[in-house]
RNA sequence: CGCGGGAUGGAGCAGUGGUAGCUCGUUGGGCUCAUAACCCAAAGGUCGCAGGUUCAAGUCCUGCUCCCGCAACCA
């Protein structure tokens, strides 16, 4: 039977400089719903990447003293550097100046051209001379420039528009009409309210004052709206083409089911692109989530506040499943979630230190203790053992469950109940007890066996959210056997088989010491 | 009255109108296989404020206060 195919975006990281942990979080979260739809028998395409065009990449390169191309061949770099460090599964890494991507989008534009979805018109703004900026009347500082504090006047320029008002009612109704196209239901409500029904005014999709972008090619003065360009990128490499001789790739993975965005960016992604995608005559993406912004204590992360946290970083000090780990499980749904080095720290010692490694590290020491390691057949059940093993196997649907709603840190929750409900088995079977009894020799193997099967039940869940340490925990339990469809069964082990030698996952961290340490290095 | 969200024990969050839950932290106890870890128990909440509907409201309605986000071509 062919596998069912899912096709899960990130957005395309602007490469204006280096992503900090916020930014970082969505490859994250992208990674784990990737992951767990492999483990769970989807064909999955999994793209990132950047977006490389745009006034302000010109001006930061030009700051720099480096060529556009060159300041983006750099950030790009440092972004994958990045998205690598934290282990994540992407199929693609994409970059917005790929030739056959501008050709396309050229292509794109033309074609919307043509059939009368793009006009030419004139732009109105006010306008700074010396910055040569348009700006709002919002923008404004005291009626002035907010860059310089000069005057502004009106001025009007040529611009392309875009008839995102022709397709206003439609798009309305798309949405009303498919519940779950935009999620969280409180994104959806704003950006219904606030932008679409008012009515939706044209799009000004080109730009004469800068360079650094896509050309309209019958306009060679104009450049193409960074957004169109962008967003493209989504079908473009995909294999995508105007004219009707789309890859099978193409075919076969469009249209997306998750686009993965950052709640900032929701607009463009459920008004323009659903828009152009209409226009181009595809299929909508099934679903569009905006994930909540991870927040420095209460604050915003900003280079002006000196509050940014970086990846990279992190990683150094914790390790690269701990940070994965708190992204995953302390960002709730669909409220902003908060990131200091104490909740790090707390959740380490807690959760990955006490709960889940030193269960497996008890679990191994016991049988390493009482049988050499070797895995023996469980053949003295008890009563007691039955509520233990149904509370195991009923975890598995219960993190599906989660997981099909895009609530990661529930399906942790879930998965974590493994642990913790494993944890408690070994108080009430007390196996150091039965090992005293020669005669109890059965009892404590069975015990030991429903522990270490009960951890690898985990760990084959594991797998999607904390790859490195799920590797090490199958090592230590020295199986092959991390497949899905053995969770179905409570034999999974080899009877016969010796363990590895135990290896703390985690370790714990002193609080008081690490934050001494951070200080330091911060200085 | 621009729109949307939020206000629940020390912290972070769940909560379909019917005895207020979870994780962490705190305190006491237990155990000793293990990473001072694990297990049990307890303390701790007038569920932002004021009204209303209902046999019954954290949950519905109205008003108010405070916090956050968005407000269009800036990616």
């Amino acid at each position: 039977m062919e596998k069912e195919k899912f096709y899960i975006s990130t957005a395309i990281t602007y490469t204006s400089g280096k992503p900090h942990i916020g930014n970082t979080y969505e490859i994250v979260l992208a990674d784990a719903i990737a992951r767990y739809k492999r483990l769970t028998g989807y064909d999955v395409y999994f793209q990132t990447g950047t977006d490389e065009h745009g006034q302000k990449i010109e001006e930061k390169a030009s700051t720099a003293g480096q060529k556009p191309q060159e300041f983006v061949d750099n950030v790009a770099l440092e972004v994958r550097r990045i998205w690598d460090t934290m282990n994540t599964s992407y199929d693609r890494f994409v970059r917005t100046t790929n030739p056959s991507h501008k050709e396309m989008v050229s292509k794109i534009f033309k074609k919307l051209y043509d059939q009368g979805d793009i006009y030419k018109g004139q732009y109105e703004g006010l306008y700074c001379t010396p910055c040569e900026s348009f700006f709002t009347e919002n923008q404004l500082v005291d009626g002035k420039c907010p860059d310089c504090g000069r005057e502004v006047h009106k001025e009007s320029e040529e611009a392309y528009f875009f008839k995102l008002g022709k397709y206003s009612a439609w798009l309305e109704e798309y949405i009303e009409t498919h519940p779950h196209f935009i999620e969280p239901e409180s994104r959806k409500n704003e950006i219904m309210n606030n932008f679409i029904k008012p009515g939706l005014q044209d799009l000004c999709v080109s730009r004469t004052s800068f360079k650094w972008g896509v050309p309209v090619t019958f306009d060679e003065n104009h450049v193409i709206y960074v957004w169109i360009d962008a967003l493209s990128n989504y079908i473009t490499f995909l294999g995508y083409d105007v004219d009707g001789n789309s890859s099978e790739d193409f075919h076969k993975y469009w249209p997306a089911d998750v686009h993965l965005i950052g709640k900032d960016i929701l607009r463009f992604h459920t008004i323009y692109w659903p828009i152009m995608l209409h226009a181009l005559g595809l299929e909508m993406p099934h679903k569009i989530f905006g994930h909540p912004w991870i927040l420095y204590g209460n604050d915003k992360m900003s280079k002006s506040k000196g509050n940014i946290m970086y990846a990279d970083d992190l990683v150094s000090l914790f390790g690269v499943d701990a940070i994965r780990y708190y992204l995953l499980h302390e960002i709730p749904f669909s409220s902003d979630g908060t990131i200091t080095y104490e909740l790090i720290i707390e959740r380490i010692n807690s959760d990955l230190a006490n709960v889940l490694g030193n269960l497996v590290n008890r679990t191994i020491s016991m049988s390493k203790k009482y049988f050499d390691g070797e895995i023996l057949e469980p053949s003295a059940k008890e009563e007691m053992d039955q509520e233990f093993i149904t509370t195991i196997l009923s975890a598995k649907d219960k993190v599906e469950r989660e997981m099909n709603e895009l609530r990661i840190s529930s399906a942790l929750d879930e998965l974590f109940e493994i642990f913790r409900r494993s944890n408690k088995y070994i108080d009430e079977t007390m196996p150091w007890v039965l090992a005293k009894d020669p005669e109890k020799k059965d009892r404590l193997a069975t015990v030991l066996y429903h522990l270490l099967e009960a951890i690898r039940h985990g760990t084959v869940l594991l797998q999607a959210f904390l790859p490195d340490t799920a590797n090490e925990i199958f090592h230590q339990l020295n199986t092959e056997n991390r497949y899905m469809d053995s969770l179905d069964d409570f034999n999974g082990l080899d009877v016969g088989s010796h363990l590895n030698d135990p290896h703390p996952l985690f370790e714990r961290i002193d609080k008081e010491k690490k934050l001494v340490e951070i200080e330091e290095m911060e200085k």
